[in-house]
DNA sequence: ATTGAATGTTCTCTATTTGTTCTCTATTAT
DNA sequence: ATAATAGAGAACAAATAGAGAACATTCAAT
């Protein structure tokens, strides 16, 4: 069981490590968490080493490991630590206000269920073969959403959707080489709205 | 059975428990059911342990466990259900042996953390600007993988690796607007690779 | 190979916060 | 009236937090 200065120790050298590419020193670590003592860092590493949270390689400058498979974070919360922002040519920049991701206000919720998306139909939405597309449970949906729609009763497709101001109603694939088609708006039925997409590449 | 300011008493622990992630103090309880008396507070406690709600390390400072049988209306796990595939052209068809998703599987760990992703150099990977990825710390990944890499210490970046046979590191966007570059291995650090992704479209 | 600065390790000391155990009082329902 | 519930708060013990000195080791520059 970590300590609250246990955890804000925890949560510096993830955030240094992903930053710089390598451990902080012991002085670092005191001034990222706001002290001065190099001994008090010590000891709270010590602490993190036995909740088998990260490895310290002794005597050696810059000697953490962060720990692969650490369990000792029991997670009561779903979260995750948001490092920051990533963009091509420089470095992680720091995201003000938010340091974690809640997975339960992400995705969870009682009118929420997940599909799993088969083809490369919304491709070009970044939808692809294999994801997994969390949906909201409704029978109507703007113009411009991507929705679950049942065509004559039968068949179920993912598409974005358009109304056009005569009445019809367009599911357009984002993917160039398949066709948008109209349909009269009795043929369609929504049964839900993408709210959330995921994918694993493991 | 429990009397009123007890059940006060846990259901402010078990939400303390989900904001935080560690257990609250005396004092935080007494303020957080209202009360000034620290002493109070400990007689509840006692109380919530014989009845098996919690578990009090003895001395510890929030040394106070929430029993996993106590918890059953709050999910331990977050999970979603999975209510099959969709492919266009095709009614929703259940998948055999899964139906639902584990979050906590699915991302969670010691050594992951999120990175938000700005631009859109892994786009035709399905990666746009905007989502988030899930990143697994390790500094050795497989020809293919899509990775953070550090460039000269400085520049981070999101590409997907590829090393030629001269030794030669090769860092890949996804997008046809975009280039190839090439580099010496003693310029490119590996900071982990992307294991999961997510979206919002909320 | 040597050296010196930087860093890790081990301590002792101190202060503050927190947990624990009391006793005392007030209110309410049976 | 009695018992059960609520609460205040004092007194003490223990854990946590921190400072900083002293020493050991590493590592890079010479």
């Amino acid at each position: 069981m970590l300590t609250p200065s246990e955890k804000k120790t925890f949560k510096f050298i993830q955030q240094y490590f992903m930053e710089k590419g390598y451990a902080p020193t012991l002085k670092e670590i005191a001034q990222g968490i706001g002290i001065n003592s190099k001994g008090v860092v010590h000891r709270y590493l010590k602490s993190l080493e036995s909740s088998h949270l990260i490895t310290i390689l002794p005597n050696r400058k810059r000697g953490i490991h962060l720990n692969p498979e650490a369990n000792e974070n029991i997670p009561l919360v779903p979260t995750i630590p948001l490092l920051g922002r990533i963009a091509a040519g420089h470095p992680i920049e720091a995201i003000e206000g938010r340091d974690e991701i809640n997975l339960a206000d992400f995705i969870m919720n009682a009118d929420r269920f997940a599909l799993q998306v088969t083809g490369d139909s919304m491709m070009e939405a970044g939808i692809l073969d294999g994801d997994t597309v969390i949906i909201k449970h409704q029978n109507t949906a703007n113009n411009g959403d991507i929705i679950v729609a049942l065509i004559d009763g039968i068949e179920a497709t993912l598409k974005r959707l358009k109304r056009l101001p005569d009445g019809m109603v367009l599911l357009m694939p984002e993917n160039k080489f398949m066709e948008t088609i109209a349909y009269e708006p009795e043929r369609v039925q929504i049964q839900g709205v993408v709210v959330g997409q995921l994918r694993s590449y493991q």
